[in-house]
DNA sequence: GTTTTTACTTTGACTACTCAAAGTATCTAA
DNA sequence: TTAGATACTTTGAGTAGTCAAAGTAAAAAC
């Protein structure tokens, strides 16, 4: 019972869209489109997941993962942000480019590395981009933060978590100093404009688009 | 120009075994047992390796790597190495599990996770077995022990390097004390009792078949 | 110098994964 | 309430890697 990566891609881009979507079952579309392949192998591999016992799958429907699936999701979710982690704050790779490496160590890493691994880095709780990481049991903690899109003005706030893995965004987000564990306050929100005006605690003030500033997540400091 | 990991096994093992057989082709039999596949497949595979440029291969005469092939083996070597001596000394894995999980997380580290963990590790010379670690630039120290079925007799001698991988093999010279670092002494060697007596530094003696005895490789101390 | 054995190569078939393009169900909108 | 658009499934084909078994060259034995 020992899963491919390509597998593991699947049960981990099911759970990820899963959960961003509310709706019973993900449209075979966005699982597709997640995992950058064509609507027609992703249909080909839900079936042979289904079979599998690994999701539900109704056609022209949609798919989810059963509770096995679910587990194994999990743990790959978990692989792959201790190992960011370990990347950051062991070997000091930059928070930009883990997720890279990342999605190739997940497949890789044995539960006995694993497991000293996460006891070498004190049993986190997040990843370096605030990611929540699944304790070893398949726990995964659930957070409501709010983003700089709907936080309230003038109340300094910390960042909690970044959403999003492209290096250039990451990059720039370092560059600005709004990484999570940062201190910010979000000044005005300009109408129409789609603006942000956002203070750092180095008391540099930054304007973020709209889809930018949505993606940082805060809560009062 | 990215090679799969079966591909990276295919050279790593031509490497080795082209090591210690001093002939000028390999036999593709001797590869196909190194890989553990049939002859078939390692007939197929190797014609694949030849029109990529990495091997020249003489139908029913052998294979051997070219240079640039040469090059690809010694680096999948140096990450199967650095990655062995990291899970042994930073994450503190037993010597004798170690050879398994660099297998798979040999073909998932980048250049830059290697340099990181080679820089990490002090850039050592050699893994936890004493296997010599290539160099970034490709280079390869050759190094000459005599192993204890030839060393002298009733003179210390420091351990340098134990060949063969197998679990068992090597939990079982670590309770013997038999790793490398540890000082020995060769007592007596039986002839046709096919058996050599050894004394630990903990005073200790103990007997080792021939079989044992030619995968200790030492060095007078 | 033939025969037999051994080592190797070739062939045909299979699994896992993928895409392009053709086919079909469902939803939308007239 | 039918026409078209959309979303999905099916089919046919291709790549990478593998094995079993049939075929062949070379070496060994006689
Ligand atoms: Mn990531
Ligand atoms: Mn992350
Ligand atoms: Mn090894
Ligand atoms: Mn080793």
């Amino acid at each position: 019972m020992t899963l491919s990566p390509t597998v593991e891609n699947y049960l981990k881009h099911l759970f990820t869209e899963q959960q961003d979507s509310d709706a019973e079952l993900l449209p075979m579309g966005k699982l597709a489109a997640a995992l950058a392949v064509t609507p027609g192998t992703a249909t080909t591999m839900v079936k042979t997941l289904a079979d599998a016992g690994l999701v539900t799958y109704e056609p022209r429907g949609g798919v989810r993962l059963t509770a096995r699936g679910e587990q194994h999701a999990l743990n790959v979710i978990r692989r792959h942000r201790v190992v960011e982690l370990f990347l950051v704050k062991v070997l000091g790779l930059d928070w930009s480019e883990v997720h890279a490496e990342a999605e190739k160590l997940e497949h890789a890493i044995s539960e006995k590395v694993l497991e000293k691994l996460d006891e070498l880095l004190g049993r986190p709780d997040c990843d370096p981009h605030g990611d929540p990481i699944p304790r070893a049991t398949g726990k995964l903690a659930v957070m409501q933060f709010k983003s700089l899109m709907e936080c309230e003005l003038g109340l300094p706030q910390r960042i909690m978590r970044v959403l999003g893995q492209d290096t250039g965004f990451l990059q720039t987000l370092h560059r600005l100093e709004l990484v999570p564990g940062a201190k910010v306050t979000v000044q005005t929100r300009a109408e129409f404009t789609d603006s942000v005006n956002v203070k750092t605690a180095g008391g540099k003030t930054t304007a973020l688009g709209a889809s930018a500033a949505a993606k940082i997540l805060v809560q009062p400091a």
